[in-house]
DNA sequence: CTTTAACCCTGGAGGC
DNA sequence: TGCCTCCAGGGTTAAA
């Protein structure tokens, strides 16, 4: 599942290869993604030069003069670059054709979307998509102060806050589990509860999670591919919970327990993690 | 307002 | 070997 490392990965594997770069062709093999593809989009890009590749979120932004592309990969969707002439594999949905790489968005379960948003309707910022989305794990506003402000009055799970990202984006189901580990937080702490001291705590856990899986190159999926097309080094996060229910604890040695929390796994230590 | 559950989809795993 | 069922998950949306 491409967390935010994943997608940061991709990010840089496909700017180094389109950005400043005319975008010779779109093509969409198939519309059907969480969104439909818009029919025009092709036409409305191809020829283009691109500009700029961000992310915000987990969302890749590739900027055009007339507008933004948004790319989303869902939960199976990768993106990488392939040469001229590769047989198109089952999956590959959409591809850009540039001079001398054309880039393929594979995505078995379709949870991904490619949308447009023109230039004339405002800055991407206010998309309702991106609109809602918290702040970035390593902008440097992003603090304990903030985190104790975003949990205020929440009576959920201190989990699920951190996975609904609108406090704080890029904590996917995997990296939310490791980060409060990290932090020594229970998962079923009550959000609104978690002190400003545990708050910090959890600040370092998050960058520090994200940032040893962007280091690893960004792979915690088995069928993750980075954008340059080399398969990333799987499981390279070393994980200390996720899908290790029943193991012992790497610092305490007691099992690690799994229970769900809305309809998603948590892992955690029921000893290093306090409540 | 917050919270919860359903839904989109396919591949893989397990049971028989 | 094959068929069936179940499950995973990001994130939006409708419903509570």
């Amino acid at each position: 599942m491409p967390e935010l490392p994943e997608v940061e990965t991709t990010r840089r594997g496909i700017d180094a290869v389109a950005t400043g770069h005319t975008l010779k062709r779109m093509i969409v093999h198939e519309p059907r993604m969480r969104w439909p593809i818009p029919k025009d989009l092709p036409g409305l890009v191809s020829g283009h030069v691109v500009r700029a590749c961000r992310r915000r979120g987990k969302y890749l932004l590739i900027e055009f003069d007339h507008g933004t592309q948004l790319i989303h990969l869902g939960m199976s969707g990768s993106l990488r670059s392939v040469l001229h002439g590769e047989l198109l594999r089952k999956h590959d949905h959409v591809e850009w054709q540039f001079e001398h790489v054309t880039l393929r968005l594979h995505d078995p379960r379709r949870f991904g979307s490619v949308l447009w948003h023109p230039i004339n309707a405002g800055p991407i910022e206010h998309h309702p998509l991106i609109s809602k989305l918290g702040i970035e794990p390593f902008d440097p506003d992003f603090d304990a102060k903030w985190l104790k402000k975003g949990f205020a009055g929440r009576k959920m799970s201190i989990k699920q806050a951190l996975l609904a990202g609108d406090v704080v984006v890029g904590a996917g189901n995997i990296y939310a589990s490791e980060s409060l580990f990290r932090a020594c937080i229970h998962p079923k702490t009550q959000a609104s509860r978690v002190s400003l001291a545990r708050c910090e705590r959890l600040v370092i856990a998050l960058q520090s999670t994200l940032h040893d899986a962007l280091q690893s190159g960004g792979s915690t999926l088995r069928d993750y591919v980075n954008a340059t097309g080399e398969a990333g080094a799987y499981f390279t996060l070393h994980a200390a919970v996720y899908e290790r229910d029943g193991q012992p604890c790497r610092n305490c040695a007691t099992p690690i327990k799994r229970i769900v929390q809305g309809q998603r796994a948590t892992y955690f230590c029921p000893r290093c993690q306090k409540v």
